[in-house]
DNA sequence: TATTGTTATACTCTATAACTATA
DNA sequence: TATAGTTATAGAGTATAACAATA
């Protein structure tokens, strides 16, 4: 007998999931040499690219729910990598912005991410990777459009 | 602008995080129609088809840490789908086997699953699924190569 | 000594309800 | 009344140390 899980092996969501898991779970190896995790990155990684963006904006690029972004805003923010200030046309509302500590983290940290990357994908070609992609993206939009499809 | 996370997504570990997130969290809530998660009905796959396993191999072959497992048998196995055997070999050991009950949930929440495959992978043909796999293979393959590769 | 299953524990991620201050 | 940010809380998944019974 091969593989015990050798049925599940065959369904894309138990393959999608053991692979990203393993993943997931190495980059915040990468990440945690910074004081980061993976979250913590991604939202440093907008914070920089898109200064002055709104808490509630970023959370949702993320897609992390509101509640629980506070946090890791306030645990950037502890930790002197980006600021909230007041919205000027809305006083309910923050914009975020990284530090020069902020920025000058995040450009090592993604360094070590794109290595991280290469290391992740070696093996694949371009055309390869941008197919994976393609698939990633296909998929994701069918589960959007399951939302309707599935009450059925 | 576009995307918030333009950049992130130019990145592979985001695009399979994202992906996978969503994914899974559709997966659970087919599941729960049958009183089942990822997890049990993970288990309950590997038990219907290898009879007899011991505890700690399955868990094994889904990478659930053993500690964790024993509840999710434990929960299994209070709902009466499987059910654990004292090894004839090993006193210790406890080989496990699904009752009927839990082959019979097991079939219509594996018919579940593969509808739930179906339109995950909608719009992409054999060839391309068997490449999305063949990709996530490898990627699995580098993170295991990577333990060794990193610390240098 | 090492291994199987177990208990206890803790940490992260995720999800929801409800509050405040503004709009 | 709705929205932005917040607080509190609860659940699932994950990870580690330590124990009893057995090998």
């Amino acid at each position: 007998m091969a593989r015990l899980d050798a049925s599940l092996q065959a369904m894309t969501g138990y393959r999608l999931r053991r692979t990203t898991s393993k993943a997931m779970s190495r980059l915040n190896a990468v990440f945690s040499t910074f004081g980061l995790r993976r979250s913590t990155y991604a939202t440093l990684a907008i914070v920089v690219e898109n200064p002055g963006q709104r808490q509630g904006k970023v959370a949702e690029a993320l897609a992390i729910d509101r509640p629980n972004f506070v946090q890791l805003v306030d645990e950037l923010e502890a930790a002197g990598l980006l600021s909230r200030e007041k919205a000027t046309d809305d006083k309910r509302a923050y914009a975020l912005t990284a530090t020069p500590k902020g920025k000058k983290l995040f450009q090592a940290a993604a360094l070590a991410a794109q290595t991280f990357e290469a290391n992740l994908t070696r093996g694949l070609s371009r055309p390869e990777i941008d197919a994976l992609h393609a698939a990633l993206e296909l998929i994701s939009t069918n589960l959007n459009c399951q939302e309707t499809t599935d009450g059925q």
